[in-house]
DNA sequence: TATAATTCTCTTTTT
DNA sequence: GAGAATTATA
């Protein structure tokens, strides 16, 4: 029942799914032959009866185990049918590897249940009776940089000054808000300073342009489904009724607004049922609220059951993670233990910068193939921020070590893949301007930001769509004859494309004659440089998508929904842990945060220096539990093979500063790590390396002093002379190539030139 | 008025 | 070392 994981165990892919389990005898009572599968802890959490459970399941304890087997159950036992059923998990691709287990065990009737993130479940009821908030059903979702966009629309409508309200900041204010269940009115209430009275107006307007958009943003879906059934009650009725058992898993990283949909699904039948683990509780800068899971049984009057034997990991990794963790005092009591035996010592690496932590990384790992048999899917990098993959990416590829990169500068960021997808949106959601504005000059036909601007508050003051208003241009003051004549021509495109885009036609043809009928293609291919050369291939590739995505729909049928909307909804909802590949051979690189939930025979955690992990933020704005809880999902994702790296210098933004072992390094005890360190500098090591040049040594902590006239050495700019000190020990210095940079005499490496 | 060039800022984690 | 904002040029 308990041996340690088979060790071909190829998937990488969430938890122990095909973790250990006796062998399936094959028992007449299918019931009886689910619980076999289980331990007693586990098969006493997928045999409680009615009424909400918590339960506790420490990393790699079969949580995900427990869920899919608890569904089966539900079904087996004929507590629940299949369309009773809803199922909360964190990614889509967790949530189609669970539909895919549950189905296995009981048959294909499980396809009818609801499988899927609070996101997309939450759209999908939208798309359902958002007339009834004053939303079209065609209603666009705003990632993250379409909604900054039109909070600084409305910050220039208000004449708020962005230098001192940063457009980033006042939109996490306003998540911030909608994430406690606050609208504009309420917020502006509760709130004193000049900030947050700038920001109750941003909101304000905020709100009405969204719902003039027919847009919601990504707090929006969660909000307004909350906002839904409490003003319908027929509806919340028919939902809370028809999930007669609603499960969660993640539950530690729920926020408010999660909790009260979940409030209003389950208060009258109870039947919540919640797995999480405090400890891995790391969302909190999204609004996730630890208090959810940590009050869970008060709150729901609820029982639990706690997971505390690990299928996954070796003594040594747990002993060093249980260490780790203990530091922290919001928690619940629980110690994970495993029977799979000690296994080899935590390796502990210093080295001289990040450029030799990379190379060290990337030795290893080709050590760990060659030597260990290790396959590369069966490896992962993490790191705190994205930023680190940089390094790390240049040294893999110069060892030839290939890897994919999870997250970071997304597939669907890339700004041609938002044009192409803005033409889309504009086809079915009309009253879209972000998605507008987008399009309407790219490629280049001679609408300029004068015209557009003129264009949209034209439209404004009118009160009509500017999609609309682009039927009559000439109706636009201040207009040029040039503009009118561009702008008709534009919206003849549109209306053309808009013709093609019916209920049930192909994606990817309509993309592709998006795409070429707007002239995309065409101005693209004029460039002919390199890099148009590759938006048009990752422009090939999203019509490969498109037409999967086609491909599949023939398959499944049904859905209410158009095919377009489908598509539109399903790429704005992608995780950045759906796209991972477990068939190609190759390493997988993610921040730490997006590690959550996988598991890999061999880990390594780069950047362990204070300031780096735990990030120099943390510690100012307190956060450092979360920290720390973001250090056990590292620690604890590893089965084997677990090395923690740190550097002595790390140069950032061009400001080299010497690295303190990270604080979490220390609380692993002395007798599970094996240390490796280069006592040598980084100097003389070949390979051609970029960080290579006898620079000046940087001055580390203490400042240097400088003042006007002082002669100085750069270490990438050359000489220069100091032109100016300003407060915070700025200096500005001209160099001899002519330019004048201001730079942070403690940090750049600059040296006093003798 | 549109576009190209240049300067400046800002860097956590993400659905 | 990228992206946005500003400035210069056609």
């Amino acid at each position: 029942m308990s041996e340690a994981p088979p060790a071909d165990h190829q998937s990488s892919f969430e938890e122990e799914f095909d973790a250990p389990g006796a062998p399936v005898s094959a028992g007449s009572d299918p019931v009886e032959r689910l619980l076999g599968e289980l331990n007693p802890a586990q098969r006493g959490a997928v045999e409680h009866g009615e009424g909400p459970l918590l339960v506790l399941a420490g990393a790699g304890s079969g949580k995900t185990r427990v869920l899919v087997h608890r569904i089966a159950y539900l079904l087996a036992t004929g507590m629940a049918r299949p369309n009773e059923i809803l199922a909360i998990t964190f990614t889509n691709k967790a949530a189609d590897e669970m539909r895919g287990r549950v189905e296995q065990l009981t048959g294909a009737a499980a396809r009818q249940m609801w499988v899927m993130t609070f996101h997309s479940c939450c759209s999908r009821i939208l798309r359902q009776h958002a007339d009834r908030l004053g939303y079209k059903r065609g209603f666009t979702i705003y990632d993250e940089a379409d909604s900054v966009r039109m909070v600084k629309r409305c910050m220039e409508e208000l004449d708020v000054d962005p230098k001192r309200f940063p457009p980033r900041s006042v939109k996490a204010q306003i998540s911030g808000a909608k994430n406690r269940l606050r609208d504009a009115d309420t917020y502006r209430e509760e709130q004193g300073s000049f900030f947050e009275e700038t920001v109750a107006d941003v909101y304000t307007l905020y709100e009405k342009r969204m719902h003039a958009n027919n847009a919601m943003d990504f707090d929006d879906l969660l909000v307004r489904t909350v906002n839904l059934f409490e003003l319908f009650e027929d509806l919340r009725d028919r939902y809370a009724h028809g999930f007669r058992h609603v499960l969660v898993d993640e539950y530690q990283d729920t926020n408010r607004v999660q909790y009260r949909l979940l409030q209003l699904l389950t208060g009258e039948h109870g039947n919540l049922f919640v797995v999480g683990d405090e400890s891995q509780s790391i969302y909190g800068f999204r609004a996730a609220d630890i208090r959810n899971i940590l009050d869970f049984e008060r709150d729901f009057e609820a029982a639990s059951v706690k997971l505390e034997q690990n299928y996954r990991s070796t003594q040594t990794i747990l002993d060093a993670s249980n260490a780790v963790i203990a530091n922290n005092r919001d928690r619940l009591d629980k110690e994970l233990w495993t029977d799979a035996g000690t296994g080899e010592p935590v390796t502990i690496a210093e080295l001289a910068d990040e450029h030799e932590e990379a190379r060290w990384i990337a030795g290893e790992i080709e050590r760990l193939v060659e030597e260990e048999g290790l396959a590369r899917t069966e490896v992962a990098v993490f790191y705190r921020t994205n930023a680190q993959s940089r390094v790390l990416e240049d040294t893999l590829v110069r060892f030839d070590v290939p890897y994919q990169v999870i997250g970071g500068t997304k597939f669907y960021e890339r700004a041609e893949i938002k044009d192409a997808i803005a033409y889309l949106t504009l086809l079915t959601n009309p009253e879209d301007t972000v998605a507008l504005a987008r399009v309407i000059n790219s490629p280049r036909r001679g609408i300029g930001k004068t015209s557009e601007g003129r264009l949209m508050s034209h439209a404004n003051t009118v009160g009509v769509s500017p999609l609309e208003l682009l039927a009559e241009p000439e109706r636009v003051p201040g207009l040029g004859a040039a503009a009118i004549k561009a702008m008709g021509r534009f919206r003849e495109l549109i209306a053309s494309l808009s013709e093609r885009a019916t209920d049930r036609g192909s994606v990817a043809e309509l993309l592709e004659a998006t795409l070429s009928e707007s002239g995309y293609l065409e101005a693209l291919e004029a460039e002919r440089t390199i890099e148009a050369e590759g938006r048009i291939e990752n422009l090939q590739e999203l019509v490969g998508v498109a037409g999967e995505f086609d491909a599949n729909r023939e398959l499944e049928g049904e859905s209410e929904l158009a095919p377009l909307d489908e598509f539109l909804e399903q790429i704005s909802l992608f995780t950045a842990q759906d796209e991972i590949s477990d068939s190609d051979e190759l390493i997988t690189l993610m921040t730490l945060h997006n590690a959550k939930g996988l598991e890999f025979r061999a880990v390594f955690i780069i950047g362990c220096e204070d300031g780096v992990f735990p990030h120099a933020r943390s510690v100012d704005e307190g956060t450092l539990e979360e920290e720390r809880r973001l250090a056990y999902v590292g620690l604890t994702r590893a089965r084997q093979r677990l090395a923690m790296s740190f550097a002595r210098r790390r140069t950032i933004f061009g400001a080299s500063g010497s690295g303190v072992p990270s604080r979490f390094l220390g609380e692993i005890p002395d007798h599970l790590v094996e240390r490796h360190s280069t006592a040598m500098p980084t100097t003389g090591w070949g390979l051609g390396s970029s960080s290579g040049f006898a620079a000046p040594e940087p001055p580390t902590a203490e400042a240097l002093e400088l003042a006007v006239g002082d002669d100085v050495v750069h270490a990438s700019f050359g000489e220069g002379i100091v032109t100016a000190v300003e407060p915070g020990n700025v200096v500005v210095i001209r160099f001899g190539g002519g330019g004048e940079r201001k730079l942070m005499a403690d940090y750049a490496p600059i040296q006093k030139a003798s």
